[in-house]
DNA sequence: TGAAATAATGTAAGCGGTTACAGTAACCGT
DNA sequence: ACGGTTACTGTAACCGCTTACATTATTTCA
């Protein structure tokens, strides 16, 4: 035990270069002039001594870390790539460090979240992954947070950034009644309580209520927004032999659009020329499915990018509400029976 | 400024529950017997108080951090998805946290690596994100360090994961040669000193020679394991009239197989028909592309967990060397000519 | 030219925990 | 009944940095 760790501290540095910690630590942190030849010296030894200041001392001396967390509430979706390279990318050209965490308010009771004002300087909340009240209670102590995916609760000032739903999903629908004749649209729903599926749950709706058809429950499965779970949902609907007839599916994402045209293939329907299938997001391989995915492309990596920078903001203190909008874009492929 | 942050510390709790800090911190970290009394007592203190230990204070103190870092080359390949979520999921699973940073030996000159001892208690190093050199140095410090799909450098005894590249390489260009009779077949090289990349390589070439056909260093091409890459590369190898003639290419990887396909595409070629394609790694949507790709199927998502798995032996102290080689499978699609 | 501002540096008190060391009380076996 | 354990708790010295405050030398300027 007691295994003193070899590393060097401010104080070797401070010792060999002949001047006290405090300078070295105004050195470092540029917050005070230094005179030249002292900062020669200092550039010098701390070269060879390899001196790379530990982390904790510096975060619990100044109460900052350096670090800003991404919450998410799993990362097996091919979705969540762009976002994280997003937020990183913009993460590391402040000079932070990105700490990466998977939580969902059904575990909460339990276990608290892993990372928060403890451990980071601010949160990159995604979509449910934190309880309104999770949510409130941070804000309360005035923790810089900025969320994904999701508007901030009723009296929380909190920024947002996401992508604009429920229209592209309305004109999305609207080209399968309009363009392909298609009044049977099935519908997979994502993850309750998300808003995303609530938006393009919404915007289904609309759609069919614009063109006059009738919206049916029945014509309602659980996509989850994950392809096996698309494809076990839509399994069981076609194995039950007296399943409502349908024309069309809209997936609710382009994961649960790859599980659907699977089970589709699956029981010998064509894709796009019996059922045809949509999706949403546009995922970097769903130009390049078979059949090519009509869908709806959402700027995931700019949402992740325009995300990480307001939230620095928040830390400059800049003030910043409200939420960020940011618009999506219907892509016709060949899914829902265009010929391009 | 000065804003003294309203946190409540474990002298707090201690006052509250009439205990001194120390009997706290041991009851938190359960590392000394506590009366059944008390540690009640504290149980409803901490409750109340809301109170949650400072990290920084804990690592200072303790001298670890309770994080591990996964250092990448980059993220936007679809590839470090499942990576990412299995060493996510073991390292909650431990209670860990997880930072994740990008970096490049390219930039080494100027910039430290943002994650290493000073700020996690062990790293994953992906790929060359880090040289020779920086491993020894950690390595010399008895920093632990587990490999991702490289192996460590000669006389550096570091535990790796990585996945059989060579001969499975060779199984799907020998399937190439043998089942659909291709014998000009394009490599695209991926990233430069990438040992994947490199055993790749290998393999193509010993599966030419296998089959008595000699090397064109004229049908390699640099796809860097990227899309777009592939893309221009490929188009700018196809502009060129006189180019040599091909009827099958093997892309490195399934990201640069996509952009090969699309060229190949735009060009007025025909996958398989003109020419087969294949690729390496079996992404998640590999097998829905059109045409679904003949590729090789490495468990990715296994080898971020074995390595996470890894790791954490190393933190306890049990002694890991060698490198866990993970099997791969040829998984043969229609991008190749065949049928199913 | 003397007072005030500025530049450069040092001293030492924290930051919020952990843990070595020490002490007291109850318990154990002979 | 007594030395030796064991269970539990407290005191206080760090961990390696930042920073308020103090100090001295050097400018600046009315």
């Amino acid at each position: 035990m007691t295994r003193r760790s070899s590393s060097v501290t401010i104080r070797d540095v401070a010792k060999q270069a002949g001047v006290s910690v405090a300078t070295v630590s105004r050195y470092i942190n540029r917050n005070a002039p230094v005179s030249a030849e002292v900062a020669h010296r200092l550039d010098k030894v701390m070269a060879e001594l390899k001196y790379v200041p530990h982390a904790a001392a510096q975060h619990l001396a100044s109460r900052k870390t350096r670090v800003i967390g991404l919450l998410l509430t799993n990362m097996h979706n091919d979705f969540f790539a762009p976002l994280l390279n997003g937020t990183e990318q913009v993460v590391r050209q402040h000079g932070y460090n990105l700490l990466v965490a998977t939580y969902h308010s059904d575990s909460r009771d339990s276990v608290p979240p892993p990372i928060g004002p403890h451990n980071t300087d601010g949160l990159l909340v995604f979509a449910d992954s934190l309880t309104d009240e999770d949510l409130a209670k941070l804000h309360e102590i005035e923790f810089p947070m900025v969320l994904i995916h999701r508007t901030p609760p009723a009296s929380l000032p909190l920024p947002s950034v996401t992508v604009e739903n429920k229209s592209a999903t309305h004109r999305l629908v609207e080209h399968l009644i309009l363009q392909h004749n298609k009044r049977r649209i099935l519908f997979l729903r994502g993850p309750i309580h998300q808003e995303d599926s609530f938006w393009r749950e919404t915007g289904y709706k609309s759609a069919l209520e614009a063109n006059g058809i009738e919206f049916d429950e029945k014509l309602v499965l659980v996509g989850d927004f994950e392809r096996e779970i698309a494809y076990r949902a839509l399994n069981q609907f076609l194995g039950n032999g007296e399943h409502v007839a349908f024309d069309a599916v809209f997936a609710g994402d382009d994961d649960a659009a790859i599980g659907v045209i699977n089970s589709l293939t699956d029981k010998g329907y064509r894709v796009p020329e019996d059922i045809a299938v949509v999706g949403f997001d546009d995922l970097r391989l769903s130009a390049f499915l078979n059949p090519p995915l009509t869908t709806v492309r959402a700027p995931t990596e700019t949402v992740g990018r325009i995300a990480a920078e307001r939230l620095f903001g928040l830390l400059k203190n800049e003030i910043s509400e409200g939420t960020t909008l940011l618009p999506t874009e219907i892509i016709i492929r060949r899914s829902c029976g265009c010929q391009s």
